[in-house]
DNA sequence: TGTACATCAGTGAACGCGCGTTCACTGATGTAC
DNA sequence: TGTACATCAGTGAACGCGCGTTCACTGATGTAC
């Protein structure tokens, strides 16, 4: 029983494995020059020096490295939303103290609710703007004729549980503000339409929907909570897919201080504000 | 001099229009099948029942004739957003009166500030729907490899431009809340990464890029304001694409609901609460 | 009104390219006795 | 330790396809006198 990392593997796994990364990797690269549509399980093969059918030993199909490559773009930004929120959690409790823990993400350093949820937000913008490739892959317009596998959906649903896990911790200590004070209260939007009602009250079946969300999370947050907490969320990535996608080139752009800005007002927006001052 | 719509042009001129429209229209149609790479002069000859050189006395390559569809596209849902704002505006100061007029996207029927807005936010998400794969080509995932030229930038404006007028002519009427009271009011957002500052005062280079962006577009609003609208601006595409792009397929699907709460809470984001009740 | 010429739309063949996928094969690596 | 066999990685050729773009051409439409 050696310590060495391949321990137990022959040397056909160990080729396998290392062959099947640097195919994703060259896919990768590919990714960025010539898009989703422009992967071509030819050139792959040719910048590895094999030949295109030696390819089909690792994937079967080019649908399926695409889906490999998918899945990995989920995994990537979801981890470093989780570890955004959760390190700046740690920071704050008093967690792994020395050496360079935690701020991997945006250099959150205040572990209250608004710092782990402006540290995601870094987060996911950081990958964003370090992979816009992949993240076009996975936020951008679909591939059409592709159809994702459910696969997806749970590497999919780490980012959006992570700033779940920070409200639900909020609301634990008391420190959420349920109420949606400061969101879009006061008078009435909605005047036409029927839905959405005289103010920011969630009822009928946008309740129900939360409702059902509550319930396939385990996130015993209220419907109101709920509902800004995903409107804060398309917000978030609409101003990241905004910013990558060229629509504030001439204006906002670089956008670093306007992403600073919206974060301070998504606070307010899922019930964050108070909780905890800067100076972390 | 005739009256009949084709006046003083020759059936040459006539035929060439036509069927450079009719060409636009079938790529259109294409791009709902295959998406912008999938978008083929062959095919779209073929179709036509054209032989595939033929197009090139219309469109002198491929990368024109999708930047004429991106143009058209940018058009179409600009204008789409201008008559729903210009027409809730008109509808209140006792406009054209009679017949159908106006109400053409989303039935907006109030002519206050708010009513504009949330028409205009309508306006743009009920194009969106009808024509996912033109608002694809336009807010998704750049084509790689193409680069738009300089033409696209005015149509392209249209939409934001849109809603910038309707704040202004709130300004105007005394009906802006420009002291950004309900967007993200209270405690200190921003605890980390210096640029945000403690509050949602806008400063330093935003208010900079603000105060270019006024200038620019000539609306007279104060940078808070600006810097405002263009989140809210982000936040209706970020809403609408996470819709059509298959994010929120399993939670808050259909996302009427969802999307009319987001108005709501938007109108109080831009200052736009308390300016003419519902009941329009 | 009629003729001579210029303009333009559409044809058909071709160039040169790249793609995904299949298949029979060689040779290396692993395994059972 | 050595041999016989099974497994697997990679090869090279081929199938069948579609693409954007060019070019010399025919024939119709428009224009000037």
């Amino acid at each position: 029983v050696s310590t060495a990392p391949h321990a137990g593997r022959t040397a056909r796994e160990r080729a396998r494995a290392e062959l099947t990364r640097e195919i994703k990797e060259e896919a990768r690269r590919q990714l960025s020059v010539s898009g989703a549509d422009g992967l071509s399980l030819r050139a792959v093969a040719r910048s590895l020096g094999m030949v295109s059918s030696a390819l089909y030993r690792y994937f079967p199909s080019r649908d399926n490295l695409l889906t490999a490559l998918i899945i990995d773009a989920y995994n990537a930004v979801g981890a470093a939303a989780e570890a955004a929120a959760g390190a700046a959690a740690e920071a704050a409790a008093g967690g792994p103290a020395g050496g360079p823990a935690g701020g991997a993400a945006g250099g959150a350093a205040s572990g209250d609710a608004c710092g782990r949820w402006a540290a995601a937000c870094r987060a996911v913008r950081g990958w964003a703007l370090a992979n816009p490739h992949e993240y076009a892959l996975i936020y951008g317009s679909p591939v059409p004729g592709y159809q994702a596998p459910a696969d997806t959906v749970g590497p999919a649903a780490r980012v959006p549980l992570a700033f779940l896990s920070v409200l639900r911790d909020a609301a634990e200590h008391g420190v959420l503000d349920a109420g949606g004070a400061s969101g879009g209260a006061g008078g009435a939007g909605g005047a036409a339409g029927g839905a959405g009602g005289a103010g920011a009250e969630v009822g009928g079946r946008l309740a129900e929907q939360a409702a059902v969300l509550a319930e396939a999370t385990g996130a015993a947050l209220p419907p109101g909570v709920l509902v800004r907490a995903v409107i804060a969320w398309t917000q978030l990535f609409g101003m990241i897919s905004f910013e990558l996608f060229g629509q504030l080139v001439g204006s906002f752009e670089p956008a670093d201080d306007l992403f600073e800005h919206a974060i301070a007002l998504m606070l307010g927006l899922v019930g964050l504000t108070g909780t905890g001052g800067p100076g972390g």
